[in-house]
DNA sequence: TGTTAGATTGGGTATGACCGAATAAACGCT
DNA sequence: AGCGTTTATTCGGTCATACCCAATCTAACA
């Protein structure tokens, strides 16, 4: 009996089928091979093409649905339609990071005054005159003194969001719409909105508005920078009085 | 027979029952009640406990995986364990939308104008000095002048991200950590990196850590603001002059 | 020609079985 | 008693099949 040679392998590692099959089709969605809205062979086309199970094939195409890149229709001439990830897919990783690490509102605020007066930036430079619809819109909503308090931070968060679309920038538009929503509701039940803040806030964003509508770039930095740093500022202060009257947490 | 009244229904939608288990796991998770590490109960378990069948409970499971909110270990002792999503899981949608969505690359980089700044004057007031360990380590890396091509990208890539993470906001980390390496994959087979680029950044990166060093917030807003606009305006005359040399491109 | 009842398609779910890897438990050697 | 080695058990990963129901198409019908 011959010595045997002692081949050595590295420890090979067994990729799941499912998150190969995943893989592979995410792939060719992200190239680009099938535009969007095309329709994905039916789960038992794709058994018989890939040898493998249904409960498989299933698992691979629900990973592509969570990540956004198909959307799936149930009864007959249903199944898996390719689609492209929009600012929703981000905003709602975003939105389990802030819930899930538990960010603090002042590191929300914090984050805002970072990017929106770059939005408001690229706003003021792409802006086309639906974007401008929509701010004056969302203004008109905010200044409703009529309306509730859920229409006025709905207001806020259209017209922030809205800024953001207009900056024709979708990376900053999904990243944004989470950053709005999360501070929509870690504001919502805090009592912290008056009729002063409420007056405050629409005048800021009507004149923020104007220089997004004169293309002045420069004005609308400023004012957004103020804006936001502002109301990033009453939000602390708020807090720190309410953890005074109340400290007994 | 007495009239049957006409009672009304709105239509009733039925999610699918892998969804609810899932989000109803994902909230508990998101609200806290499991720390970091937590052994969720066995995909048989899970059956027994939900009436479900195991395959919707794997679908369930799948679907918390790919958010990113457990982890999933194989074997004896194996299963589904609590983690909290982090900065890789916004970098990975990002990553799905700028390349499902063919960004370009100015689009990327005037991203990067947007919130790199801020991300350097936010370093420059949170830096620790194990921060600042990393950036002198990649500024090293970087001025290797018998370094490859792909390892001056890397330590690029590593530099900036270092500034993220100096910043201690983790929703900002977790998009530059996507931002920078989709800006280094579109960068990579451009040929566009040259001795004169290389000296170039490497200086730009060693004047912008000692702002971050000293704490200067200003200096370092100004000095990544000239740094990365710059690099941008050179990538996009570079890929001018591209198109010029090869019109037929 | 519209309307409706049936047939068809395709995803959603349930069972039950088997495999292989990771690991804990049992074993045997020193 | 301590330690390496085998054995057994546990769990996720996969497969095969069957049935249900909603969406839709089709064709008979008024």
């Amino acid at each position: 009996m011959t010595a045997r040679q002692q081949v050595q392998l590295s420890p090979v590692q067994v990729p799941k089928a499912s998150d190969v099959l995943a893989e592979d089709m995410r792939e060719r969605i992200l190239r680009g091979e099938f535009p969007e809205g095309t329709a994905l062979p039916t789960e038992r086309d794709l058994v018989t093409q890939t040898n493998m199970s249904r409960a498989t094939v299933r698992e691979a195409l629900r990973i592509l649905e969570v990540q956004g890149l198909v959307r799936i229709k149930t009864g007959r001439s249903g199944g898996a339609f390719v689609q492209h990830p929009d600012g929703e897919s981000i905003a709602s990783s975003v939105d389990l990071l802030i819930r899930g690490r538990q960010i603090r509102l002042a590191a929300l605020l914090e984050t805002r005054e970072a990017i929106e007066p770059a939005c408001a930036q690229l706003a003021a430079k792409y802006r086309t005159e639906a974007d401008l619809d929509t701010l004056e819109r969302a203004n008109e909503s905010l200044s409703d003194k009529s309306g509730s308090l859920a229409a006025f931070l709905q207001a806020n968060v259209d017209w922030h969001v809205g800024v953001a679309v207009a900056s024709h920038n979708e990376l900053l538009t999904g990243f944004m719409l989470a950053l709005s929503r999360a501070i929509y509701t870690s504001t919502d039940n805090q009592g912290f909105i008056n009729t002063d803040v409420r007056l405050t806030t629409a005048k800021a964003h009507r004149s923020i508005t104007t220089a997004i509508r004169n293309s002045d770039a420069d004005a609308a930095v400023r004012r957004m920078k103020r804006h936001v740093h502002s109301y990033a500022e009453a939000v602390v202060k708020f807090e720190e009085r309410t953890k005074i009257d109340l400290p007994e947490g």
